[in-house]
DNA sequence: GAATTGATGTGAAACAAATCACAAAAAACA
DNA sequence: TGTTTTTTGTGATTTGTTTCACATCAATTC
């Protein structure tokens, strides 16, 4: 039996994004050129692993010059396809909805929430400046807008029915807020993001730690942290 | 350079979660008995899988007769610490932060916000049920309902100083929402979740898929996507 | 009650990821 | 110009994770 994936985030990927963040800030504060050690140091990985993640993305430094903060950040535009901006579609404008319809970091990374559909009609007018439609103009907005990546944040029951239409429509990629895994062709990529997990595990940890040491039990603990 | 980490959430963990909420919606429709491929076949894992974690966890079942599932349940249980609740502070009560203290499944789950923080005047009132404190009381709630987790909600910019203040009152655990690497000693928990990444590599695995061969290279996405 | 069947549980093998170690290249300096 | 220094880039090694293979046990069948 295949394994099937429910993570679909290599932490190399994810580790570009530190990275990535960590050199817009460096750039901001006018710095022009960094090490491999600099972000090292900046994100909590070794140099060695800095240098290896650039070399699975095929980006390359000067030797001994370090690289080229513009440079760096212009490669990591193209790989992440953010020269051209990027339209998302999100359904369901519940409390989750809500939240992430208003936050601005997603368009300063050229992710534009286009619209965002409810089936609630109450819920069907303009808020927080992004339009909110009914599922019946689901169709059109993905094609006007070329959509391919859609924001799944309805309840658990409808999650699934939601993702069936949209992958209908042309979806093929979907974040799902929703804490059921979805079932979905193997060319569909979904990346469930489940916050009570995230808090779960925390506890988890927690609690180990208090038991196994009264709080001071490091070597067990770096052996469970490390990924 | 000793490497810290960023993503404390085993995978083994994490499968974890998937099989007991599997099993909880199994137990809901009046099953009793689990073999190690149901679960499999549910969450999209390998049997083996299943299988081995469970015994990394010390969980056993009964030769040929799979698992029973409230022995199950319960073992998880006590292994995630919810037989008892764990009471949980969230700082920032800004949209992320209203969403979070409204959702109903951290309390199905034995996990309690029992205050919120912000230093808004303004949204320090009653909301959703849960009270809004301003930060000076945030020791006194701390030692009250004895909150070892806190779910973090600022902006960025003020993320640190507020993780800073916590662990000050005895916080040792953190689900941090702000897009910044938290500098911690190492006996505190971090979990980052970071929504533009989420939603970023989503994007770059979409266009990847895309590009390669118009929507259909698996064997290249299965490569990616495996975890 | 022996033989068969169908599951678990776990070492061994295969695979993947991270770390190490060092050659190569470029800058700095003598 | 030659030597030293510094940092990249990448094979080799180590470490960690998943898959495989099978011994083990318990239920079922004959
Ligand atoms: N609120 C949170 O903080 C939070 C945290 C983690 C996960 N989630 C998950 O995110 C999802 C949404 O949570 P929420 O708190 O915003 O819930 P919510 O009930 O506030 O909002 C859900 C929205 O989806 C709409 N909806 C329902 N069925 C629909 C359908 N078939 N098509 C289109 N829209 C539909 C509803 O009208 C509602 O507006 C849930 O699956 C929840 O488990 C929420
Ligand atoms: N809104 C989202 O969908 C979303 C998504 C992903 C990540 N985030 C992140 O979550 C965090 C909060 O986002 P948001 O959209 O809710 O922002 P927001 O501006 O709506 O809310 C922030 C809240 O924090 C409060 N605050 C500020 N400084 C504080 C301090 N020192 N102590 C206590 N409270 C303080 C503010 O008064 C405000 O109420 C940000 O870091 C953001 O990047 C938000």
């Amino acid at each position: 039996m295949k394994q099937i994936t429910k993570n679909i985030i290599k932490n190399s990927l994810k580790r570009i994004f530190l990275y990535r963040a960590c050199l817009v800030r460096l750039k901001l504060m006018g710095v022009e050129k960094v090490f491999s050690y600099t972000l090292a140091n900046e994100t909590g990985v070794t140099s060695d692993q800095v240098r290896k993640d650039f070399s699975e993305f095929c980006i390359k430094g000067n030797k001994r010059g370090g690289y080229n903060i513009n440079d760096l950040l212009e490669k990591m535009e193209k790989l992440f396809h953010r020269n051209k901006d990027n339209n998302i579609v999100l359904i369901g404008m519940g409390n989750m909805g809500l939240a992430l319809s208003k936050y601005s970091k997603f368009v300063q990374r050229h992710m534009n929430i286009v619209a965002t559909f409810d089936i609630d009609p109450f819920k069907q007018k303009m808020r927080s400046g992004i339009p909110v439609y009914s599922m019946s103009r689901l169709k059109e907005i993905i094609d006007r807008f070329s959509v391919k990546v859609a924001i799944v944040a309805v309840p658990e029951i409808s999650a699934q029915e939601v993702t069936d239409e949209l992958i209908r429509h042309g979806i093929s990629g979907i974040v799902n807020f929703a804490p059921v895994l979805l079932k979905v062709s193997p060319d569909v990529i979904i990346n469930n993001v489940n916050l009570c997990d995230e808090l779960e595990s925390v506890i988890y940890y927690v609690h180990k730690q208090i038991k196994v040491n009264g709080l001071k039990n490091l070597e067990l603990l770096y052996r469970d942290m490390k990924y």
